[in-house]
DNA sequence: CGTTAGGGGTAGGGTTAC
DNA sequence: TGTAACCCTACCCCTAAC
């Protein structure tokens, strides 16, 4: 119906960030024009980018804008990457200041390679493992469980995590064995087809054979009608 | 960490698809102001009636959006189709499955062909019989009298069906016509088919050397990966 | 007029709880 | 385990304010 929806990628996610930190929350029309960023979001309207920064914030604060209505009395702290503009016109700065988006994504990332490789088991931790690893978890109050879920993300996008069952381990020999996945898929389709095949032919006869009856009946019918 | 989930009632469910044939799937804010179901549906926000909805639907077509997903070659099945059994056991719910409002005229349309179809006597049934027809009957306390009423006259219209001294027959053309569309279809899904499996046994045999190739190559990276 | 803030809405993918 | 119920994201619309 809508128009099908694509997903933000990280790129543009930093993109819109960095230009929010160079230009201001709510200049879009700026953000967009900036040569910049104009590459990377060059498929993303002012009214996206405005709609984006409100998910990103709510999310950080709150996880999603109905919780946020909910309690309406939300007196947590501001999102780390929400900003202010000064009423001076001048500097911007974090309103909860810590990093750079960059450096969050960085420090999130590591903190989730860590909860990885320090996982004990032979199949990885699943989400929820890593949102309980000590130094994650010490973070909670930032409301991580967004932020981790883009990065692991991002991760599984440039290959140095895979997920397997909601599990996720350090990428070994990512593609090797993602080939020989795809590989025994593909056996197991073509034989599939080739099975299937044997029945095609004697199918095709018979529709053949019914479809002639059928016009055989319009005729028939054609001819009665003119006769009538 | 989820609200903890309380199931549809039953009236919950007729609510739903009552409204959905009154105000059309995706009208749920509509749905829920309505005073005929708003007292039973008061707990139940727009969203929840749309997940409900994909529910109802994705259960009566291939068991789970799973299933669903699986299956891209996504036949929209716009028949009517059994929901549930109640259960005090007799009752039988039906839903119809449709996407928009031109969907649920399809839906019982097909409903009036059916129960043309499967009339027994040779001059067809009249407007009553097909209102007790048990699919028709089944979604009586869905307001289906005018509903039928109309899309008889639309049928009509169309010359799909013809009314003979207040008895619909399906009207010859017309089968005769489905027939060999059918059998058409027939004909090149069989002939797909065949075309397809001459190259199945080629495939599967390149796969199975690509797979082998792949678990050499993972082997020797495995063995490096030791040697490190 | 164009843009932004912010309210609300729906569809659809993802996740959780049972 | 499978799936019903729930959650989140992306996109859409509208209106007020500027």
């Amino acid at each position: 119906m809508g128009a099908p929806k694509h997903k933000w990628t990280p790129e543009e996610e930093e993109a819109l960030m960095a230009g929010v930190l160079k230009h201001g929350p709510g200049k879009w029309r700026y953000i967009l024009a900036d040569s910049e960023y104009s590459s990377v979001l060059h498929s993303r309207s002012n009214v996206d980018l405005k709609d984006k920064w409100r998910n990103i914030s709510v999310a950080a604060t709150c996880g999603s804008r109905k919780k946020a209505k909910q309690d309406d009395d939300n007196t947590k702290a501001l999102t780390i990457l929400a900003l202010t503009n000064g009423d001076d016109g001048g500097q911007q700065h974090f309103a909860l200041s810590c990093d750079t988006p960059q450096d969050l994504f960085t420090s999130v990332d590591n903190m989730i390679l860590e909860a990885i490789t320090n996982f004990e088991g032979p199949l990885g931790p699943d989400r929820n493992s890593i949102l309980m690893y000590p130094e994650v978890d010490a973070n909670m109050q930032l409301n991580m469980e967004q932020l981790v879920t883009s990065r692991l993300e991002h991760l599984i996008n440039i290959e140095t995590i895979v997920k397997i069952e909601h599990r996720y381990s350090i990428s070994q020999g990512y593609a090797v064995a993602k080939a020989i996945a795809e590989a025994e898929l593909a056996i197991a389709e073509a034989e599939g087809a080739a099975r299937e095949a044997e029945n095609a032919e004697a199918k095709a006869e018979a529709a053949r054979i019914f479809a002639k009856a059928a016009k055989k009946a319009l005729k028939a019918y054609n001819a009665m009608q003119l006769g009538k």
